[in-house]
DNA sequence: CTGCATCTATAACCTGGAGGAATGGATGTG
DNA sequence: CACATCCATTCCTCCAGGTTATAGATGCAG
């Protein structure tokens, strides 16, 4: 059996539909048919039961359907150190990050680093916002640069590298647009440009949903990349908190960015996994990391 | 990816070479070099060098030749699991077993099971002597009747059900075979039929090794089931030492049995999984193993 | 109560995948 | 230098797997 017709199972596992399931695997019905048979062949038990409201999970199906994600994440982190393996023997290191990373003091790091390795390459790979740990988590990179807090934290070895004040974004015509510096307390009834709910505590925070002493907020529109985000604001769907360099990383024509008082910093970390406390390679990165944000300039 | 492609994978991992491991898995060289490199083009990743000399991993291949046996056995388990609730759907208690289970009183065990559960089947199944724990191990049954010691009894639950002497069995032109009773020094020089040496210290207590005072083994043959096991023994490849109730569950002409002194005796267990421990099913059958075997009859 | 919508299953067909046979290329050894 | 041995490539064949069309079953709305 392969992992083909066990994410096909899942699909229609989680739709409780062949024809639903099917149009999202972007196979037709009899297709789908076919490979959930065929699956039930080669275990040799029925996983559904068949009617015209759909398939019906049997217990031997619960039981699949409950081993199923940790199987295929087994199998994802597997292919991962096999890619992370390969990488290590090419001399090059995987930085995962969110948005601009450590701001400038990333161009810092990366030379810094690549000084006291030489003959390795930094490979920075950009982060969708929706996967906040910039894949540590699933094990596509090595070491990430990362916001804080973020999902997962605290599985992961985390070093706060910089600080620095949020600010909001605003769509360039806004009521607001031409204060100098706004009170937090007049952005809480605003509509907001979002995170994915899925990301949990990092949607929170950048909604700062812990500090407007319980007033609820509005969600405008959600977003995973930086620029669908920018695009978003530019066009009034909502305003959005951001890093205070996000002015200069995201200059983008209908935003402005306007300082915030009343709102936590946002602060930046270099985040790895436990397992790798002993690599001298992610040891010496993140002295790296330390290092540039520490001494001034 | 599928599990197809990383059992060819591993195949050839442990062979260094495409032509063996295509001999072992029964098919052709060119098809076992097309599916290592979809393989390799599925993970983006090198995990061969192939020369004149074979194939040696690189070290990504290093890294999934390590990931490799959790991940099968991580799937195998899965699909036991899977095939487990289908059972217990089903009423259907499976059983593991090892050659003659618990003698006699392995059917009145089934009966008294049955009378407490109705609507429920047993169904049991005998394992081969290289799998010790009878299909625990994997997950393909739910309990299983078990002669102690067996490997990876440390992670199981066991309830020692009844004690039998040893006897020994020999083929009947054995110089020995006339004697009423034989001293077991009198059988250190024999050669024996064993068990295989994977089995580690299941094969050792079967052959009496840590009670011969350092006196080394001689292995004349080696089997994996019971009837295989009587043929080599009544075509003089050697003796071995086996359960009392031997003699009556495996009369075979051409092989006698006889009481062997100065040697421990063997242990019936019930074993079952820990995660079994809140699972009634599981439990009154164990309850009806310790009743069956405690009554005097 | 009947017709229609909706769901899964089956049949027929087509294309591409996957295995085998034959053979090529490279290299080590006698 | 010839041969053996290993992996790679080419060509061929058959089957797997997807699609389209349609069948069968059933629930719901009028």
């Amino acid at each position: 059996m392969d992992t083909r017709l066990l994410r096909s199972f899942t699909a229609v596992a989680e739709d409780g539909s062949l024809s639903r399931a099917a149009e999202r695997l972007f196979v037709s019905q009899p297709a789908l048919t076919k490979q959930i048979r065929q699956l039930e062949t080669l275990l040799g038990v029925r996983l559904f039961t068949r009617s015209r409201a759909g398939m019906a999970l049997t217990e031997a199906g619960e039981a699949l359907a409950g081993q199923a994600p940790a199987l295929l994440a087994h199998w994802e982190r597997a292919l991962a150190a096999t890619r992370g393996a390969a990488a290590r023997a090419a001399r090059v290191l995987r930085v995962g990050f969110m948005a601009s990373a450590a701001n400038e003091a990333t161009q810092e790091i990366v030379t810094r680093f690549c000084a006291l390795h030489p003959g390795w390459r930094v490979d920075m790979r950009q982060a969708s916002w929706s996967e906040p740990t910039a894949g540590l988590a699933d094990g596509s990179v090595d070491v990430a640069l990362l916001r804080l807090p973020f999902p997962g934290q605290g599985d992961l070895r985390v070093e706060v590298l910089l600080t620095e004040p949020r600010c909001v974004a605003l769509p360039a015509g806004h009521r607001l647009a031409d204060r100098e510096e706004i009170a937090f307390r007049d952005l809480w009834d605003e509509p907001y440009v979002a995170a994915a709910p899925e990301t949990g505590g990092w949607r929170d925070y950048w909604l700062a949903a812990d500090e407007r002493e319980g007033r609820p907020v509005t969600v405008g529109a959600v977003t995973e990349h930086p620029d669908d985000w920018l695009s978003a604001i530019a066009n009034g769907y909502g305003i959005a908190l951001a890093p205070a360099s996000a002015a200069r990383f995201y200059a983008r024509p209908g935003v402005v960015y306007r300082p915030v008082s009343g709102v936590s910093p946002s602060r930046v970390a270099i985040a790895w996994p436990p397992a790798a406390d002993g690599d001298p390679v992610v040891r010496d990165f993140v002295r790296c990391c330390l290092d540039a944000t520490s001494a001034p300039g």
